[in-house]
DNA sequence: AGCCTAATTAGTAATGGTTACGATATAAGC
DNA sequence: GCTTATATCGTAACCATTACTAATTAGGCT
C-alpha cells in the first residue's frame, strides 16, 4: 500500500485530521528514510516546499507521530533529539554504528537481541519490550589520527 | 588503592589541581556509585557538605572527569545528562534495565556484545571502541495496568 | 455548497538545561 | 612568601523545546 495512504488512515482512525503540514512533513520524513533527521532539518527541508510553516507545528507533528508509533525519537548526544521512520514488519528492531571518524550512522536492520532479551527475563526477571544498541567506532576505511577525546567527551553516550 | 588516592594522582599527572570542590563532588560520586546522578542530584548532595559552591563549578568538574575517563556522560531521555562512574577493569562494559513501572534503572556489569562486536568488524568493516546497551520493560514484581503510551512518547529512547 | 465546531496552526514568549564570560580567589612550584 | 597559571563564583547568554493565544481550517452535518 501507498505509505503515504496507510499513515493518512492512521490519522483518521484516530481522528486527527490530516492537515498540509503534516502531510508535508510525512512526504519529507518519507523521502529521507534512510538518515535520523532533526527538528531543524525537518522544518528546513518542509520550508522549501512550504514556506509558510510554524517550527512549533514540526514538533508538534514529530511528537504525533511518535504517539501513532510511526517514527521513534532518538537522541545520538549532538543536543538535538532525532525522529527515524519505524518499520512496520520490524517494529523497533535495528541498531546503530556511529563513526567517529567521519561521523557517520548507519543503521543495521536486524534483531540480534532476541537470546539476550530472553536471558535478561530469565535472570533478572525483567520483560523486555524495547531496546537500544549503539556501538561507537571506525569504519577501517577510514583511516585516522590523533586523539579524538575531546569530541567523544562532550557528547553523551 | 583508596579511590580517592587513585583520582588524585590522575589529575596530578595531567597537572589538574585537586581543589577542595572537585574532591568534594569525586566524593559524592563515590558515595553513590550506584546511581546514575545528574547534575543538578549532584549539585544538592555537594552543597550539603560544601555550601558555597557554584553549578557551573559542577559542570566544568563532570566534563573534566569524563574526560579522564573517570566518569561516562550519558542520556536516558529525561532531559538531563546523566554520570557514572567507570570502573577500572570492565572500561566501558555495562547494560542498563529501565523499568517503565518504577523508573528504577539497574545496572548489568557484564558485557555481552563481544560476539557481535566481532560480527560487526567481520561483516560492517567497523571497529568498536564502545557501546550502549539499554533495555527497556517492566520487572515481572512490576505488576503495571493501564497504558503507557504518553510516557514513553515523551522520552528519547 | 455552506455552516459549525473542535482541532490545528503560526508566531512568539517562556522554560530549563547547559555553556560562556569577567572578575576574584587559590593551588603548586620556585 | 611570591608568582602565575589555573580554578571558582555568579550571572548572563545560549539553544532546544514547550506553552500560550489568537486566528485559521478540516471534516462532519445538513
Amino acid at each position: 500500500m501507498n505509505p503515504i495512504m496507510n499513515i493518512s488512515q492512521q490519522f483518521a482512525a484516530q481522528q486527527y485530521k490530516l492537515t498540509p503540514q503534516r502531510e508535508a512533513i510525512v512526504k519529507v520524513l518519507l523521502d529521507n528514510e534512510k538518515d535520523h533527521l532533526s527538528v531543524e532539518e525537518v522544518y528546513m527541508m518542509v520550508k522549501s516546499t512550504y514556506p509558510h510553516l510554524g517550527l512549533a507545528t514540526v514538533y508538534r507533528t514529530l511528537e504525533l507521530l511518535c504517539e501513532l508509533h510511526i517514527v521513534e525519537k532518538m537522541n545520538f548526544g549532538d543536543g538535538v533529539a532525532r525522529y527515524d521512520l519505524r518499520d512496520n514488519d520490524h517494529d523497533h528492531m535495528h541498531h546503530h554504528l556511529i563513526c567517529s571518524v567521519c561521523g557517520r550512522l548507519e543503521e543495521i536492520k536486524d534483531d540480534w537481541l532476541l537470546e539476550l532479551e530472553s536471558r535478561v527475563e530469565r535472570e533478572y526477571g525483567f520483560k523486555v519490550t524495547d531496546h537500544r544498541l549503539d556501538f561507537k567506532g571506525t569504519y577501517q576505511t577510514c583511516n585516522r589520527t590523533g586523539c579524538k577525546r575531546e569530541k567523544d567527551c562532550k557528547a553523551v553516550s
